[in-house]
DNA sequence: GCCAACGTTGGC
DNA sequence: GCCAACGTTGGC
């Protein structure tokens, strides 16, 4: 069982979004390293649904429930994605500046490279994380 | 709106 | 194979 973390900007997916869909296809990643974040994803595994740009914060929680699969948005072939369907949402979204002011947590691959699309968190990262949530890990 | 980080492209 | 130019992401 790994975690992940996996970002939308929420004017173009938001998580009120992934809630109402229940389940969504991960397409359109373009860049390899998230690529291959996604295809050690296994069905199963959680990842946090986090709002980047407007919003910046944690907002909910999804399972993986299809593995890496080809992407049919990619007419190159090259990259393909999952499918995410929504667990729940964080009873307090947590804020990327309450990450960053964590000690712990600022080795994460969140604050490391605020480019990658698709992050590992690890074990230890996502019980601090669902604390300050305020939920069960 | 600016800019740092970083990936990609293309000339050589 | 190197590297400059350029485009994109995303925090501030």
């Amino acid at each position: 069982m790994a975690y992940w973390l996996m970002k939308s900007e929420p004017a173009v997916y938001s998580w009120e979004q992934m809630a109402g869909d229940k389940k969504t296809v991960w397409s359109g990643v373009r860049n390899h390293q998230a690529a291959n974040n996604m295809k050690a994803m296994k069905p199963g595994d959680r990842a946090f649904f986090y709002h980047s740009n407007d919003g910046r914060e944690i907002a909910g929680i999804v399972k993986v429930s299809r593995p890496y699969h080809s992407d049919p948005t990619d007419t190159s072939g090259k990259f393909g994605m999952v499918e995410v369907t929504a667990e729940k949402p964080l009873k307090k979204p947590v804020a990327l500046a309450e990450i960053k002011a964590q000690p712990q947590l600022r080795n994460m691959a969140l604050v490391r490279q605020s480019r990658l699309s698709v992050s590992p968190v690890t074990a230890a990262e996502w019980v601090a994380i669902c604390k300050m949530g305020g939920i069960q890990p």
